[in-house]
RNA sequence: CGGGGCGUAGCGCAGCCUGGUAGCGCACCUGUCUUGGGCACAGGGGGUCGGAGGUUCGAAUCCUCUCGCCCCGACCA
């Protein structure tokens, strides 16, 4: 391609609403433009670059046994209406009408539709085990959408499905999905990790998620520096401590302190430390139920984990009046000590001990708190979020480590939630109708394509590798209006097109610095500058984007040596599929 | 949906408080010049100041209402 006729609008100044590198540099770069609130246009260069990541997507799911479908994106009401998601799916869902007033709405995942045509065309054990997948554009009406492609309301998703006849066929169908998605994250350069997820409202059993390892990540994971052990941290469990706790201790003791509600405050007056308090959060369930969480002071509240102890799907804070009607205790100075409300108090309350705890009465507290003996408590569960250093799980002397994570891709096992409830059925070798068991299997590809962005980029641009990279090459003229420039420059081009290498010449009439600039924001991984200097000695120099390094190449050779470098480095990322 | 902020040229912004000719940088067009890290000079095009009402002799500026967008909290690829 040439850079005087392609349309690659590059932006010198960041645009004012881009807030993380990967958003500003796919504006800046040209890749993406805003149409709304978290709908883009696809330049010609982000456009590649989503190719290219579709590309191995395809390969590696077809690699696996998986074929590719494409089901509509307006999805008619009725298919939800019969897994019932069109009661629950909420605002998220963007529904609309068509001209007779039927209703619809545009697929934010398709789960029915899948199950739909499975249904409709499969009948036997004998077709099974089917895994089907198709690359679309979604669209959810997220309430906040941000960070560019990061969180659109309109995406790029490769989502798979496994149909299997019972749980064994859906646990292989899970593990070689499993393992496609390490080749193909490995495939882009990412680094990454496949943590165990929370299976969130879509429900279902097993799940894991691939996370990109980024500061900029919204989701926190925690993984184990001795071991496999790693899971986000809305999953993510405690190892229960051995009981430290209380034979001996002083009776319950009521002190004052006057003003001091937050943990700090008290710990800080009293000269203890944050661990050795307890703290008090009132919740509220969707039935309306209030509940008591009682934690150490120093911890934090999963409220993904108090969720699924309770079997509630909805969680939230009491209001400081709902908490001083429901307990009759001041906000600042609750505590589990006579509380007529359901208590659930975190793992770490009940193996240590005893307690700083409110004293449910204004400015003052407890000490010496013992559960048992001075309060009770309904139920003892994990129900906190790990900490970095806290001990793992899964191995003996393993610790913790927290990370930040951009979420690339989620496998799930469903089992028939789907399939149940729309009547997806085969009959068995016995002539027996089988209820099938699913599996899902979703890929956020521009995401990862901003993903890679955020693991591989300077101060000045992107650092494409290379299996992503729009162009594997980039030629520089440096004066296109000299002759042997040019000359030397179509040769080169025409060259490396000859043999199969994605190039983009840069011909503009731009003085060498623009150009420069313009060459390190795109980051194209090869760039080859070609000016009159070296040709003199019949050469072109080479640079390397990641490393800056420059070499001077024979022009008769440089094509072939060129063509060598791309594909060594598109095999060094194959290579590490197959062994990461 | 709650809280905060912003809408002025393609992009980044000033002007608004204290009403009176709509401005700056980059980008764009023409010419001369220049060409190994965003060159110089000269000339030029482009804005119903998000929209609608209102106040006023006069509104980008003050008031009301709307729409859009961004940032901080609960969902997800």
């Amino acid at each position: 391609m040439r850079y005087s006729q392609y349309l690659l609008p590059t932006l010198r100044e960041t645009p004012g609403d881009a807030e993380i590198i990967s958003h500003q540099l796919m504006l800046r770069a040209g890749m993406i433009r805003k149409v709304a609130a978290g709908i883009y246009d696809y330049l010609p260069l982000g456009l590649r670059a989503i190719r290219k990541m579709e590309a191995i997507i395809r390969e590696e799911m077809n690699r696996a046994g998986a074929i590719e479908v494409l089901m509509p994106m307006v999805v008619p009401a009725d298919l939800w209406d019969e897994s019932g998601r069109w009661q629950q799916y909420g605002k998220e869902l963007l529904r609309i009408k068509d001209r007779k007033e039927t209703d619809f709405c545009l697929g934010p995942t398709h789960e029915e539709v899948i199950t739909e045509m499975v249904r409709g065309t499969v009948r036997s054990y004998r077709q099974l085990p089917l895994n089907l997948y198709q690359i679309q554009s979604k669209f959810r009406d997220e309430i906040r959408p941000r960070f560019g492609l990061m969180r659109g309301r309109e995406f790029i998703m490769k989502d798979a499905y496994s149909f299997d006849l019972d749980q064994a066929g859906v646990d292989l169908a899970y593990e070689k999905m499993y393992q496609a998605y390490r080749r193909i994250f490995a495939r882009c350069g990412l680094n990454f990790r496949a943590v165990e997820a929370d299976t969130g409202n879509i429900g279902g059993s097993s799940s894991h998620e691939f996370m990109v390892l980024a500061e900029s990540g919204e989701d926190a994971i925690a993984s184990c520096h001795a071991c496999e052990y790693a899971a986000n941290v809305e999953k993510a469990e405690c190892r229960p401590q051995p009981q430290v706790c209380c034979d001996e201790a002083p009776p319950l003791e009521q002190v004052a302190t006057p003003g001091r509600k937050a943990i700090s405050e008290v710990s800080e007056f009293l000269g203890v430390p944050a661990s050795a308090t307890a703290k008090a959060l009132v919740l509220i369930t969707d039935s309306g139920a209030p509940v008591m969480a009682l934690l150490r002071g120093d911890h934090e509240l999963n409220p993904i984990k108090l969720k699924n102890v309770l079997g509630c799907s909805v969680l939230e804070l009491a209001t400081d009046e709902q908490i001083e009607k429901l307990t009759g205790a001041p906000v600042g100075y609750l505590g589990p000590v006579g509380m007529k409300i359901r208590v659930v108090a975190d793992l770490a309350i009940q193996s240590g001990g005893p307690w700083i705890t409110g004293a449910n009465v204004s400015d003052a507290h407890f000490r010496n708190t013992v559960h048992g003996r001075d309060f009770a408590v309904e139920r003892f569960a994990d129900i906190r979020n790990v900490g970095a250093g806290d001990p793992c799980p899964r191995c003996a002397d393993g610790i913790m480590e927290m990370w930040r994570g951009i979420e690339v891709g989620h496998v799930f096992k469903l089992g028939t939630k789907y399939s149940a409830s729309m009547r997806a059925t085969v009959l068995d070798d016995q002539g027996q109708e089988r209820t099938l068991v699913m599996g899902c299997y979703g890929i956020g590809v521009g995401r990862t394509v901003a993903a890679a962005i955020e693991q591989n980029h300077d101060d000045k641009g992107v650092i494409w590798p290379m299996p992503l990279a729009p162009f594997q090459v980039l030629i520089t003229l440096l004066n296109p209006k000299d002759e042997a420039v040019r000359a030397a420059g179509e040769r080169l081009y025409a060259e490396l097109q000859e043999k199969g290498i994605e190039v983009l010449l840069d011909d503009r009439d731009e003085r060498a610095g623009s150009k420069f600039a313009d060459a390190d924001l795109l980051g194209m991984p090869l760039r080859v500058t070609i000016g009159s200097k070296a040709l003199q000695e019949a050469a072109v120099e080479l640079q390397e984007r990641r490393s800056g390094a420059r070499s001077l190449l024979p022009l008769a050779e440089a094509a072939g040596s060129i063509a060598t470098q791309v594909r060594a480095a598109l095999a060094a990322g194959a290579q590490e599929a197959v062994h990461g």
